[in-house]
DNA sequence: AATTATCCGAACCCATGGGTACGGTTTGAC
DNA sequence: GTCAAACCGTACCCATGGGTTCGGATAATT
């Protein structure tokens, strides 16, 4: 009973530190704040994640691990198309204009010029471990003559841009609040298909 | 001579604060770091600006005024339509990619939530105060059958996904360069090509 | 030339928060 | 049961930076 339940500490501490980043931002979560929330002390914040930035980027990366698997399991079946690029756009647009997303996304940013290893793991665990097996999908579909394009990680950041549009931005500068679930929805479906209109094989 | 001295006296402080900002960002750009370089007291900006956001208000007003001029001035024209949304698509991206741009969006991201005054200048001042004119744009060219779509502001963001995809936060989280003009260039052409393919009203 | 308003530069005040030190307590090993 | 390690809570240290004050200088006004 010794391991787990450090872990679970370990857990509880994330959990403290991702709800008050919501709450009040990178900048005004202070360590003092965390510990008080998760009935730790400072010393141990410290000796466990060395300074602030550890701290979150342990946050970061336990949060990108969740979205990963999350979004890797809509791209291995064998459903149609568009369904296939609509439940994966569903997720992610749920994903990325989420509160907590966007709370982290914001303080990477915060910190982006300072302290830039918050972004890096941020794209790292984010983007860079995730878009490969998007294109990947892509190639695959590419391979059973369903989409045409040339080069699939285009392919790909352009399904960014019919998905997200600007709306990330406008989320991350708080000027607009979440979209409800029917929101989401629309737009993951009009993405899929104005892609296949783009780059569906049969025209 | 008073009041031209006054203006370009204030110009220098908003040359200096923007400088100091792209340098430094927001959140380690001091009022201190802001009077040394443009040669004033911390008086005079506190007495001009009334206090740090005030002052970097000011700094967005002043730089979103030079952005809408600029882009206006291209869709009043009457050229092709591909070359027109490759123009403003340019442009745009130009603008948006930049290091200016970038350092006043992370500001503004970055007291998004403890002071929102920042975002939603920004938004007023930029996307709300061009967008119109887009949307009216292309409403234009629809009347002349030269584009077909339901919603112009659906189509509006469409294009602007399709132009910035995910560089915009990619470049906000300073994972990547400023895009060069060719680079920029091909993305805009691209952003018109697919525009119109969604969107031509020739089918 | 004299007076007044404005501005510069430097010093100062003080709230904040990252990081450390320490006494008291709980947990785990043997 | 005993001992050592880890941990909690609190107090503390200190660098930072927003905002204010003030004496001396500069420019505008009459």
């Amino acid at each position: 009973m010794k391991e787990p339940y450090r872990a679970q500490r370990r857990d509880a501490i994330l959990d403290a530190a991702t709800a008050i980043l919501r709450e009040k931002g990178y900048r005004d979560t202070t360590m003092r704040d965390v510990a008080r929330r998760a009935s730790a002390s400072k010393e141990t914040l410290y000796a466990w994640f060395g300074n602030k930035s550890g701290l979150f980027q342990a946050v970061i990366r336990r949060n990108a691990d969740t979205v990963r698997t999350v979004l890797e399991a809509h791209l291995d079946g064998n459903a149609p198309v568009e369904e296939a690029l609509a439940d994966v756009g569903r997720e992610l647009a749920g994903l990325l204009f989420g509160d907590g997303a966007v709370a982290i996304n914001r303080a990477a940013i915060s910190e982006a010029r300072s302290d830039p290893v918050l972004a890096r793991i941020l794209i790292e665990t984010g983007r860079e471990a995730t878009l490969p097996f998007f294109v990947r999908y892509l190639e695959r579909c590419r391979g059973h003559g369903l989409l045409d394009f040339d080069d699939p990680w285009e392919a790909a950041e352009t399904f960014l841009g019919l998905l997200l549009g600007d709306m990330q931005v406008r989320r991350l500068l708080g000027v607009v609040d979440t979209p409800d679930a029917g929101a989401i929805e629309v737009r993951a479906r009009q993405a899929a298909i104005k892609f296949l209109r783009l780059y569906g094989g049969i025209r």
